[in-house]
DNA sequence: CGCCGTTTTGAGTCTAGTCAAAGGTGGTGG
DNA sequence: CCACCACCTTTGACTAGACTCAAAACGGCG
């Protein structure tokens, strides 16, 4: 038996597995977020799989990319040819309307996936910009769909991956809907980390990769607002920040903001 | 050679077959949408699938459902075990937070589906709620994946459609994100135009489904808003509103509001 | 050390929210 | 067929929360 993994967001889609190919595929230790040697991509499905061929695995498996910070992974009406996992760094992915107003969708941290967007009509529909220096691993969709085609613990897998976004997006909607800028930001601290946390980072100390800015966007407010409501937080005494540097010293209260 | 189409919403999920089933799975002509014979569920996918046991078609597309006004197709943290497309009828998907909040994150109309937010957990994430006396056909989702697996075409349709939610969702988002009041209600207006052209009805003549609450809460305003804003744009002579009917009468200009 | 981009804070404005009341609409039963 | 009721919608007056504009403070990097 043999066990991929696709890693990604915590909610509830990696699942783990009692089998699992190390060596050729090394899976990322959570708990070792700068582990050295992640030369490949951490594959990984829920279930074990019928055995395969690995070189069939290495070839949807390519070489990892680097993006430099502020550089794209992709734009909107690139051909969509590939899904991508952070290695290393950190991703926004924006949505930009005709009129020049632009949208935060998301931020993808390491271990996260990007690019499920451009399936529906083979173009992309937004722009991924790394925040930092960034590593992602490169999967061709075309070769991963006949995969699933192959193996279908496989092909739930991606099928509860994109789900899990679907989730997650009317998750956001939610914050963006019925929110106040003060809840809005203890929101987004709670869930930025909730996933350090499930990459193996502390939960209660962490730098944000964004600006003010791009997090005002993200949240549907602006800069100053956010700047505010942290200055706000942290008089409640509920987190403490040096600029992009965050300490949430009492989670709970921020929860009920 | 067989084909089946499984009807999504328009942007580009639902792609056309030159070789369709009819008879057996009528395809509801999209210029009729009041056709008497929609017994069974329109099922339509991207290519020309390789021919398969009809029974295991029959076997998926199960009798339809009916949903009475204001009652539950699904609740949050139901099993999940179905998708559904609307045959007839309208609904609304609303999340609850735990506070009470209500967030409506979207209406299905005749012919796009519900149900995708259960695969990630396999519990459903949102209530399905019918605006009217609604009827579904509910896609057993075990017995969809296994048809997926052996049917290629059948297995990217379906991912392209799960990814055209994810699309539908991040639209959805920039809206609440970075649009004033005024033109939220514009974009809703023009989108459910699209919507309702798509499915043959006509683009500009249209009656809601939804209250002005529902409405404002999907677009992340109040409902005195709402009001206010429709007001405004029958002002403005873009619109013309009694109530729930509405009649677009400038397009173009509710475009660039 | 000085520069540039980012962040913080303040003062004033405006959009959308709140509260309230009146006007419609559709469905039900007499 | 009409009257009544419940619910939905519109409109107005006032308020609050977030935005805008502006200036100063901070921080990282060459």
């Amino acid at each position: 038996m043999l066990s991929v993994q696709l890693e990604t967001a915590e909610n509830g889609t990696s699942l783990t597995s009692s089998v699992q190919v190390r060596g050729r595929f090394p899976v990322l230790p959570p708990h070792l977020p700068n582990s050295a040697d992640h030369s490949r991509l951490p594959v990984r499905v829920a279930e074990g799989v019928a055995p395969l061929d690995l070189n069939r695995l290495n070839s949807i498996i390519c070489t990892p990319r680097k993006v430099k910070r502020s550089e794209a992974l992709y734009r909107t009406n690139d051909q969509f040819n590939s899904i991508y996992t952070v290695r290393a760094g950190c991703f926004k992915t924006v949505i930009t309307h005709r009129d020049g107003n632009e949208q935060v969708t998301g931020f993808q941290l390491r271990g996260e996936t990007l690019g499920f967007d451009g399936v529906c009509t083979e173009r992309h529909s937004c722009d991924a910009i790394a925040l930092e220096d960034s590593e992602v691993s490169v999967i061709r969709y075309a070769l991963l769909v006949s995969l699933c085609h192959e193996v279908s613990s496989m092909q739930r897998q991606l099928f509860r991956m994109m789900s899990g976004e679907i989730v997650r997006e009317s998750g956001h909607m939610m914050m963006l809907g019925t929110m106040s800028a003060e809840q809005r930001v203890a929101a987004f601290l709670l869930d930025l980390s909730d996933r350090m946390t499930a990459r193996g980072y502390s939960p209660v100390d962490f730098n944000l990769r964004m600006t003010r800015q791009e997090m005002g966007n993200y949240l549907g407010i602006k800069l100053e607002t956010v700047s505010r409501m942290l200055s706000k937080l942290q008089k409640q005494g509920l987190v403490d920040t040096h600029g992009k540097h965050i300490r949430i010293v009492n989670r709970l209260g921020l929860s009920s903001v």
